[in-house]
DNA sequence: AACACGGGGAA
DNA sequence: TTCCCAGTGTT
C-alpha cells in the first residue's frame, strides 16, 4: 500500500527476520491461548520484558486459568502483583476475570476483548492479533517508533498518535502480513527492543533499513520527537511502624483509587507537598495513647511523576494479633513501602 | 488534551 | 541523572 508519506516496506521481509532473530519469551513457549496472552499484554503494560520475566510464570503457576483468577480473592492477586506497579491493573484483570466468567467465556474477537477492563485500544488489537489472528497492529511504544522512523514523522508524541496509527494499519494490506498477524505484532516488537532501540539504533543490521527514511536522512536516532512532560513534584509523608513483641507489624489496606491503590501499607499521614512535623504528623498515628519514636533517615522512592520523602515514627506493644509478620510484609508490601522497613 | 498511575533497567 | 518501557482510565 502507498500513503502520502511513501510505501510500506515488505511485511514477508521482516517476518523473514523474526523467523531468525526472535527473542525467546515465556509467553511464547506454548501456542497461543487467549488467557495466557492476555496476562502477558497486561503485565508487559509499561513495563519491560526483563521486569515481566520472571513473574509471569509465577503468576501463571497461581493462577493457571481464568477461573482460578476468578475464584481468587482481592489479598492474594495484590501479594502476587506487589512490586510489578501500576497495581489498576490488577484490579482491573480481576475483574474482567470475574465478566469472563460470568459471560461463559472469553470473548471471541478483539471488540469483545476491548470492552473489559482493562484492555484498551493496544491491549484489545494485541490479544486479537496474537491470540485470535485477527489482521491487526497493536501500538504500542516501539511499533510507534518504528514507524515514526519508517516514514520520517517528526510530528511530535502524543500529537502524532492517531497519523501513525493510520500507518500502522497500512500493513495490514500486505498478505504476508495478514497470512501472519500474531507473528507480525510481535516481529515489530522485537525490532523496536533489539534494533530499532530508543537511542542510538543498529540501523546497519535493519532489515527494512531500505525502505526506512528516517536513516535515508541520518535521523533515525532523534525520532520519534516528544512534546516535554511535566515535571516531578515532591511529596513528603511519616508513616508509623507498630511493633510487637512477636515481630509483627501493623499494616493498613490502602484506599482502591490512587497511589497504590488496594496495596498493603503501613499507616500514615497523608502525602502532601509540605514536610511534616512531628507533632502534627502524630494526628494521624494508628494509636495516639502510645510514645512514638521518631527514626532517624528518610526513605526516598520515585514514581512516574512525584518524589517521595518518608520518614518513620516507631512504637512497640506486648501483642498485636492483627499484625503481619515481618517477612510476610516483605513479600505483600508495594517497593515504596518495602524501602521503610530498614528504617525500624 | 492532560493528568494519574510504579518500578526498574539502560544509557 | 534521564529516559522509557508490549498503556489504561479519569477528568
Amino acid at each position: 500500500m502507498t500513503s502520502p508519506l511513501g510505501a510500506h516496506p515488505s511485511a514477508a521481509e521482516l517476518l523473514a527476520w523474526y523467523d531468525r532473530a526472535a527473542r525467546r519469551l515465556a509467553w511464547r513457549d506454548a501456542a497461543p491461548d487467549p488467557y495466557r496472552i492476555w496476562v502477558s499484554e497486561v503485565m508487559l503494560q509499561q513495563t519491560t520484558v526483563a521486569a515481566v520475566g520472571p513473574r509471569y510464570a509465577r503468576f501463571l503457576a497461581r493462577f493457571p486459568d481464568v477461573a482460578a483468577l476468578a475464584a481468587a480473592d482481592w489479598s492474594e492477586l495484590a501479594e502476587e502483583w506487589a512490586g510489578l506497579g501500576y497495581y489498576a491493573r490488577a484490579r482491573n484483570l480481576h475483574a474482567a476475570a470475574r465478566a469472563i466468567m460470568a459471560m461463559g467465556g472469553f470473548p471471541t474477537d478483539s471488540t469483545g476483548w476491548r470492552a473489559l477492563p482493562g484492555i484498551g485500544p493496544y491491549t484489545a488489537s494485541a490479544i486479537g492479533a496474537i491470540a485470535l489472528g485477527e489482521p491487526l497492529v497493536p501500538l504500542d511504544g516501539n511499533v510507534e517508533r518504528v514507524v515514526a522512523r519508517l516514514f520520517a514523522i517528526e510530528t511530535p508524541l502524543p500529537a502524532a498518535k492517531p497519523l501513525l496509527g493510520r500507518l500502522a494499519d497500512g500493513f495490514t494490506a500486505q498478505p504476508a502480513m495478514r497470512a501472519r498477524p500474531g507473528d507480525f505484532a510481535q516481529a515489530l516488537f522485537d525490532l523496536g527492543a533489539t534494533i530499532c532501540t530508543p537511542r542510538s539504533p543498529a540501523c546497519a543490521i535493519c532489515p527494512w533499513r531500505e525502505g526506512c527514511r528516517a536513516a535515508a536522512r541520518g535521523i533515525a536516532g532523534e525520532l520519534p520527537r516528544k512534546s516535554p512532560k511535566a515535571a516531578r513534584t515532591a511529596l513528603h509523608g511519616v508513616h508509623f511502624a507498630l511493633l510487637d513483641e512477636a515481630g509483627r507489624l501493623l499494616l493498613e489496606r490502602r484506599p482502591e483509587s490512587g497511589l497504590l491503590g488496594g496495596m498493603l501499607a503501613l499507616p500514615g499521614t497523608p502525602w502532601r507537598a509540605e514536610p511534616w512535623a512531628d507533632a502534627e504528623a502524630l494526628a494521624h498515628a494508628p494509636r495516639t495513647d502510645l510514645d512514638w519514636q521518631a527514626r532517624p533517615g528518610v526513605a526516598q522512592h520515585g514514581f512516574t511523576h512525584r518524589d517521595l520523602t518518608m520518614r518513620v515514627m516507631l512504637a512497640r506493644v506486648p501483642e498485636l494479633p492483627e499484625g503481619v509478620p515481618l517477612d510476610q510484609a516483605t513479600r505483600s508490601l508495594p517497593s515504596a513501602m518495602k524501602k521503610l522497613l530498614p528504617l525500624l
